[in-house]
DNA sequence: CGAAATACCGAAAACGTTTTCGATTTGATA
DNA sequence: TATCAAATCGAAAACGTTTTCGGTATTTCG
């Protein structure tokens, strides 16, 4: 009871190897009563053919890597849901790891899919990023090889983002637009370039309606959580009780905001309005319901993966790629958190 | 610019592959002298072992596959949080298929892993699945093979769960301790085995309080959605408006039930109180806190991957296993919710 | 010094597939 | 009938590694 090869097809048909082979891949030359017998008998022992003898052979593993900063994360997950419906609608499967926003991690895993051999590599940084080296090496190996959402601006590779200058730019004017004009921005880490993204939309808006920018209404997470919008808020309060809208920098850091005022009892939006980023499935069950801003996550998966197949199609017929940054479409979707002002 | 191979070095140094081969490994008969010319220049290559190779002549691949209903999931992406943490910790990478809770995708996936030479697998059964065939099938293989969640009882197979009748007796006990009597349910699908036990765990507690069981408090959830939530929660006032508690299938549904009363302004928990399950992290930032029963999810992924890996050392070894269950603790986390009557 | 033990090395098979290229057979055509 | 084309098949190399087994060369010890 083990594995049916081609060399056990052929003694018991009596034919070499080769033709079992061809019969099986639909060559032409074989005639069509031994590629029946060869199917039927290859269908009755209930042949497959041995994967890493096809690996070794064809030098690919229709496999792909996709590194992330964090799993547990509605956005996040929603991406890994449309790359692995895309990757399996064409025959390719997904190996996820999870840099835990250690740009160390990241490094170990890239050099880790290197090894194996996947036939491309998707990946979103962590926030630690500041050092390109490990990508570089990625393009070196001619891998193919997409970023989406966190990326490094420098790398040449394929992207896949949304604009979140503009978005960021729009979420705040939303709140200018609603009667708030004294905002403060959770903002993340200095890394990012998305958060460096996003700070400037914030102070573009700000620009835009000849509103002065202030320093110290600008508070950084390090780590980009719950506890630190709940923090944030807090010190907010302390800082500029006079403050009226917090535009932060994602919905979970938001969540912390509304989760404090919501327990001392700061009305949301009369006294102070909200609003998040990403769209998370929670925000829209909250009280009051937050405003955010939504970012097609899935789409995001799906496109990204599509440009790593492009390029992984290239690079089979050797024929040259040149990467393509697609930039998806935002919106600001708004909820109870920032009613028009009275 | 090509990859080094164990040939290439070998005719460099004017030794033997085999030679490399064993320097690289720290075989014991290689004499220092060429073990460290091969060790230097193999590291100034930068050689790496052609993994293809690797897996075909030692026939394992290192990577596991995992199957789960659904990423975008609080419960579900944690778990996969822990397994694929324990996995790397091992060495193994993991292949992530979703099956979209379909029963045809699961068995597509299970094919599909166990044509790539899967070391392994994990698997949590899709609300469909009523048929064992892909599972005797991964049996019958010998694949190492772990189900966790939701399990198919009959397969003889390791299994990490939880007590689900157990966990749904606390939860509805913690809602007659706290002077509701009156209780419906919104249950799971009818396949399920988790569904099956929390339905009956339901009835266990009502029956410890001498509390008739009525039917018509029970609500079916096709999906499991929120929508589902805010659907039944209407159809539960229209057909027993003197309902007091509802204990939900899962987190996701409760929230949904918390959302209709507060839209129409049904206090919570004065006039309904509202457990769920699971206990995912939007379950404390609601307003009210909802009360849920603690499941450990990232605890569960990481019990998954260890008895798999029991398994496959054993399987490598040809040493015989014995599937084992694994059962964690639950705890009812008390919140706002279900506060006591008074 | 001779024999036995040890250290070091390499040939070769094996894993299972794909594909090139040539060989043989068959049938058709002049 | 001789020739040529088409149809059908198989030998063999190749992918890169691991591991067994035997062969030298060197050392050790009596």
């Amino acid at each position: 009871m083990k594995e049916a090869t081609l060399k056990e097809i052929a003694e018991k048909l009596g034919i070499s190897i080769t033709t079992v082979s061809k019969a099986l891949k639909g060559y032409p030359d074989v005639s069509l009563k031994t590629k029946d017998a060869v199917i039927s008998l290859a269908k009755k022992l209930n042949y497959s053919p041995n994967s890493f003898a096809v690996n070794l052979r064809t030098k690919e593993s229709k496999t792909i890597g996709l590194i992330i900063p964090e799993i547990v994360h509605h956005f996040f997950s929603n991406v890994i849901n449309g790359i692995i419906a895309e990757a399996e609608k064409n025959g390719y499967l997904v190996i996820i790891l999870q840099s835990n926003e250690s740009l160390e991690l990241e490094k170990k895993q890239v050099a880790l899919l290197i090894n194996k051999r996947v036939d491309g590599i998707i990946i979103s940084l962590s926030n630690e990023s500041n050092d390109d080296s490990h990508l570089k090496e990625i393009i070196a190996r001619k891998i193919p090889f997409v970023q989406f959402d966190k990326i490094a601006k420098l790398i040449h590779s394929s992207k896949v983002v949304i604009n979140d200058q503009i978005a960021a730019r729009n979420a705040v004017q939303h709140l200018i637009d609603n009667g708030y004009r004294k905002i403060a921005h959770i903002r993340g880490p200095l890394n990012p370039q998305n958060a460096i993204d996003r700070f400037i939309g914030y102070k573009k808006a700000l620009e835009i309606n000849n509103i002065p920018f202030d320093a110290s209404l600008v508070y950084t997470c390090e780590k980009v959580t719950f506890q630190e919008g709940i923090d944030f808020a807090k010190q907010i309060m302390t800082d500029h009780p006079d403050v009226e809208g917090i535009f932060a920098i994602t919905d979970l850091v938001a969540v912390g905001v509304l989760s404090y005022f919501n327990d001392i009892g700061i009305k949301i939006p009369e006294q102070v309005a909200v609003i998040g980023f990403s769209n998370w499935f929670m925000s829209q069950v909250l009280t009051p319901k937050l405003s955010t801003v939504d970012q097609p996550s899935h789409e995001m998966g799906v496109a990204s993966f599509k440009l790593l197949l492009e390029e992984m199609n290239c690079h089979k017929k050797e024929i040259p790629f040149t990467p393509r940054t697609i930039e998806l479409e935002t919106k600001v979707i708004a909820r109870e958190s920032t009613f028009k002002k009275k």
